[in-house]
RNA sequence: GGUCGCGUGGCCGAGUGGCUUAGGCACUGGUCUGCAAAACCAGGUACAGCGGUUCGAAUCCGCUCGCGACCUCCA
């Protein structure tokens, strides 16, 4: 592989070159969404965020094995021992649901919203339920190794005596060990059945009410949040993979935990490298329902909201995603949308101008010809920085006067060889389509429907007829109306093009 | 309260010691156009505040203010 990859290492916090396990293959675990309420615009970031980064490794040529979970049992609203309620037995009780309708209900509006949002499917996306043996077993080699305990029938990882023994706890998340231990003097009083307010459940006994449930060694009941990631990247990407990604949201306790839970198990740690993505903030502030602060993909794409002033498109909102570097936080605003809206749609215009120029230069190199070279270089060296979109995405801008100035006759291609011309066409469809993975949407250009295609070039026959005539007012309709139904005309050099706005 | 991070021009958003004009949008002037749009060319505004380190800091250190994340469910 001739490019050298860096990734920022959430464990190491530094960037580091990146290398796989095996030469030309990697494994990637991402932590997919707890199935019992629509999808979260935040999820989709971060999907979108770890779909680049896909894209981009299986682009640099890698064997790319994706685990994306679902995690449809064991995540509890509140904590075990204060009664805390698995949240899928929660919803299924409110809505009168069997568990699973509440799941399958759930993952089919989350894997529409992905394809939506044009993210690629993973290679596997296990489900918490279908690995309750694995878990079991997991939880058993826990036990045998003496990091957990059993108590009244639901069985605790004892992080304490795992933090004293290895000195991985906190790591990642960069938990101050001496602060946890002392923790328990504070929380004598809760009466816990854990030893300690650090420890966390693996396998937890359900009640006799209780929704969720399964034979286990220990009693019926239903496996720990945090278990069956662990239990499922071990399955499909080995003891330890190359790459485990999240929301930064997750660090701690999930991840901590999954990263003890591992350790415990088969004594060695789950991934090489961990990539956290940020935050998405609305109006420069975390979204929250409770402060009507909150927009749902839907409303964003219907305008339904009254935080934004119309629409936004799933392709125009990837591109917005784009524009910020994926351990940042990104603000939504409506100023910044409709920035990103117009922007967007240059770029697509430009690619679009781009694909249809034929070379006709004298195949010479000129100071234009290395100057668009070394932008092209740039688009890849800010990738393979820590996929850095924002920068990538900052020099393809700068390659579109380029393009655009080719089209015009602004810019000649005596200036460039064909090679060139060749390079920027298949660099820009390559980023555009494959790795920033967007898709046109209007039904404009070459990708239309043949009957509008051929609708539209009547129209503009027709409307060049007057225009030769002099006849402005029949002209002048034509656009006028073409644009009242959203379809823009470029009059330019070689004729007139249309879009769909 | 504890731990960690952030605060960049009108808006968004990269950049982490000495030219980055980052880039997008908006704005201004010009070219092109029947007019317009698009496109192209050119232009301005910045590094939260205060203090320190340094020959030199937006970039390192300290303090203050503001914001956020985690510590409890969260991508």
């Amino acid at each position: 592989m001739e490019h050298t990859l860096n990734v920022y290492n959430s464990l190491k916090r530094q960037k580091e070159v990146f290398n796989p396990i095996n030469e030309g293959h990697i494994g990637m675990y991402v932590c997919g969404p707890t199935v019992y309420s629509d999808v979260h615009l935040g999820n989709c970031r971060t999907f979108v965020s770890f779909d680049i980064i896909y894209r981009y490794l299986m682009y640099l040529g890698y064997r790319v094995r994706y685990v994306r979970n679902i995690t449809d049992v064991g995540h509890l609203v509140g904590d075990v021992d204060t009664g805390g309620e698995d949240k899928i037995a929660e919803k299924a009780r409110l809505e009168q649901l069997e568990p699973m309708e509440v799941v399958q209900k759930y993952m089919n509006g989350f894997h529409d919203m992905m394809k939506v949002f044009n993210t690629l499917p993973p290679s596997i996306e296990p489900r918490a339920t279908g690995h309750i043996i694995e878990q079991i077993e997991m939880v058993q080699s826990i036990i045998d190794n003496g990091y957990a305990y059993v108590k009244n029938g639901s069985v605790y990882f004892d992080t304490i005596k795992f933090a004293k023994e290895n000195d991985v706890y906190g790591k990642l998340s960069g938990r101050i060990i001496e602060d946890l231990i002392s923790e328990s003097r504070d929380d004598l009083k809760n009466q816990d059945e854990k030893n300690h307010p650090a420890d966390f459940a693996i396998w937890i006994k359900a009640s006799p009410t209780h929704l969720m449930r399964w034979n286990s060694p220990w009693s019926v009941g239903f496996p720990g949040w945090h278990l069956e990631c662990s239990a499922m990247s071990t399955k499909y990407l080995g003891k330890t993979f190359d790459i485990h990604g999240g929301g930064n949201d997750l660090k701690f306790p999930h991840h901590e935990n999954e990263v003890a839970q591992n350790h415990g198990a088969c004594g060695c740690a789950p991934a090489n490298y961990w990539l956290h993505t940020n935050m998405l903030l609305m109006n420069g502030r975390k979204m929250s329902k409770s402060e009507d602060n909150s927009i749902t993909p839907q409303e964003l794409f219907t305008g339904e909201s009254s935080h934004i002033s119309k629409g936004y498109s799933p392709m125009m909102i990837r591109f917005f995603m784009l524009q910020s570097h994926y351990r940042s936080t990104l603000d939504l605003t409506d100023e910044a949308l409709q920035a990103a809206e117009k922007g967007y749609k240059r770029l697509m215009e430009a690619n679009k101008s781009l694909q249809a120029l034929a070379y006709n230069g004298k195949d010479t190199e000129g100071a234009l010809d290395k100057e668009i070279n070394q932008l092209i270089d740039l688009v890849y060296t800010e990738m393979n920085d820590d996929f850095n979109t924002p920068k990538a995405l900052a020099r393809l801008f700068e390659l579109v006067p380029k393009a655009n100035g080719l089209k015009d006759g602004h810019l000649s291609f005596d200036e460039i060889t064909s090679y060139t011309l060749d390079r920027l066409k298949s660099t820009f469809q390559v980023f555009i389509y494959d790795i920033f993975g967007l898709q046109d949407e209007d039904f404009g250009g070459e990708e239309g429907n043949e009957a509008v295609d051929g609708l539209m070039k009547l129209i503009i026959d027709i409307r060049q007829s007057a225009r030769a005539n002099k006849d402005w007012g029949t002209s002048d309709k034509i656009r006028d109306t073409l644009n009242a139904l959203e379809i823009k005309l470029k009059d330019g050099k070689d004729g007139t093009s249309w879009s769909k706005n």
